[in-house]
Parts: C-alpha cells; structure tokens; sequence
DNA sequence: GTTCCCATGTAACCCGTTACATGATTTT
DNA sequence: AAAATCATGTAACGGGTTACATGGGAAC
C-alpha cells in the first residue's frame, strides 16, 4: 500500500474538480476566498500539488496561448482523479483538526503581563474576530443567491467560521467583564 | 537583529517558568494537559527546545540523580530567560491563529459524497467535539477550587475551548436539520 | 513610466511528526 | 514474566512558509 497522501493533495484536486479549466494562478486565488479558512495553502505549495496530481494522472494539464495575456496551464481531473477523490472522502478520518492561537498562549502567560497588556491583547483579538465575522457575513451573502450544491457545502462551511468566530466574540466580552470586577 | 524565535520556544520558556524544577519529562505531560489544545507540542520538539533555550541561557539545566528513579535533569529560567518572556509578551502579534480542518474540507466537497456519508462525516464530527466538551468541563472543574492567577488563566482557555466546541455542535445540529428537510 | 495583473517557477529553510532505541525500576 | 513508568534521546522525512526571479501586457 502507498502512502498516504496529504489532505492537501485531495484540497487541490477537489477544487480542480470543482472549477475546471482553471490555470494555476486563478486556482490560488479561487482557494485564497473558499477553503482558505479551514485549509490555507501557499501559491508555492498549491504549484507543486498540481505537479503532483499531474504526475500521478489525476489530473491533465493542457497548454493554452493566450493573446493579451502570458500562455496558461489550464487543469481538469482525469477519471481515476475522480476515483481517487471519491476514495478518499469516503475513508472516515479522525475529526479533529489542527489548532494553533498564539492569543491563546499568550493569554495563558497572561499572569506575567500588565492589566493593560491584556486588555490590549483581548482588544486585538477582539478586532480580529470581527473582521473574520464580516469576511464570513460576505461569503454568506455573496453565496446566498446561489442555489447550487457546490455554493451550499460553501454556505455552510463559512457558517462554521461564522459561528465560531461569534462564540469566541462573546468570550473575549466574558472575559473582559471578569477583569473589570475581578482584578 | 536576531531571526524571530517560533512561539513555541516561548511556550516552553513560560512553561519552565510557571513549573520551575521539572523535569523534560515531567514537562511533556505538563505541556500535554496544560496548553495543548490551542498549542500542541510533540516529545522530541520539546526536548528540542529545552536544547536550544539552555544554549541561548534562558534556562539553567541541573543533573539530579535519583534512588528509585533514572537520573534527569531539571530546569529554571534564568534572569535573561524571564526577561525574553516578558518581551515577548509585551510584543504585538496577529490575532489570527492558524486551523486546519479535514472534516470541513471534506464536508466542502460534500456534493461528490453520498447523503449517507455526509450523515456519518457530521456523526463522527458531533461525536469528536463531544469530547471535546467533555474535557475541556473537566479542565475548568478541576481548576474551579484553585483561585491562583495561573489557574484562572488555564480555567479561561479551556472556556475558549468549551464555547468553540459549543457553538460547533450547534452549527451540527443546524446542519442537520437542514439536510432532512432541504435534500 | 511606474505600477499592477497574469503566470509560473526556484531556493532555502525549519518546524513538527512518526518511529524507534535504550535502560533501569516499579507495578501487575 | 510482562507491562507500565521514568527519562532522554536519534534518525529521517516532508509539509508548509517566506523570499525572490522573470517577463510581458495592461492600466493609471
């Protein structure tokens, strides 16, 4: 048996699958505003899965000139890319993710910092999370029109981050409230 | 100006000095249910660290030899090393941390899944958060008693960690619901 | 005429993980 | 006799990042 492959692998042929005929650079900047927010990929890393999936013939790369603009790989999966993306989502996976907040951290030295360095750190925080609240609110209304399957797995998936970033809104309210009486 | 540290090396810098005296061992399991979910840290880049903190000076390391017990080798911050914490805290950061998810990634791509395996995706996705719940309400039980400034920072994050969770299983339940009636 | 957009790539680094090794002592 | 605990480490790998290079056409 193979190794496995990342998950990030199956992140690229799955959005190769979803918008076909796409070149490299449109498929950076298509993953930068959908899956960006649960699995960010670097324009470096996403090139080098496409060498990858090519490599593999999951996918075909196909050159095309352009007049006003520089020549273009352009990419569709192939049909043993779309066994293989139907494989892999049909393989359970453990569900849990990866979660790294270097608030968080902070936060939990928080003991060895001034009253001001905290408040300043949870206002930061705070800003933060209000504009992932907006980012979120705009894919939403943006998607809201849309009523095929692929923009709903896309609604609900910003509605994750929606609800998310608003729980820990109403933390970083909780938490403050508790410095002001508190200490 | 010297290359930025990663913040894991602070974790454990803050780490050795909120348990002074501990062993790297001691300090894995620690680290383990202390700031591991919002930071996790594996053995080897622990010990890795301790390395490198006592090659910068921010730590002393001591040998103490044991009866019952493998020889180990305890560890302190220095004066330089609670200085380079205190900067570091004092330092700005981006409030954005870094989340990885497989369960969202495979839930946008749900379109190429059949019903059925979104159910257990989502089944599997409640039952891992459940857990979650679970431990993060014993963190906070376990540290009610405890009313020491380092305490209340850990009962804090594991709040994080509880409301997060929280808010995700409803946004399960949402789902849910939406996929019974809608398709 | 400089700056932005399209388009693809190279180079170097290192953080983090997994798997494994060792060996004494204590518990089952 | 086997397994778990204490304690520290090595080896190898690769995923992901940042920085940089190139070059033509379009826009301001």
């Amino acid at each position: 048996m193979a190794a496995a492959l990342p998950d990030t692998t199956y992140a690229v042929l799955g959005l190769i699958d979803k918008v076909p005929g796409a070149s490299g650079y449109e498929l950076v900047t298509v993953a930068g505003r959908s899956f960006a927010h649960f699995w960010p990929i670097s324009q470096t890393l996403l090139y080098r899965e496409l060498d990858r999936l090519t490599g593999l013939g999951w996918v075909a790369a196909t050159r095309v000139e352009q007049l006003h603009a520089p020549s273009k790989w352009i990419y569709h999966t192939t049909t043993a890319g779309q066994g293989a993306l139907a494989d892999w989502l049909a393989t359970p996976t453990r569900a849990t993710g990866s979660f790294r907040s270097g608030v968080l951290l902070r936060f939990f030295f928080a003991y060895r910092m001034h009253p001001d360095q905290v408040r300043s750190l949870l206002a930061d925080y705070r800003s933060a999370l209000q504009t992932q609240v907006e980012d979120f609110v705009a894919i939403m209304d943006k998607l809201e029109a849309v009523s095929t399957p692929t923009a709903r797995a896309g609604r609900l998936t910003a509605l994750h981050g929606l609800r998310t970033a608003e729980a820990r809104l109403k933390w970083v309210e909780e938490v403050e409230a508790q410095l002001e009486d508190g200490s």
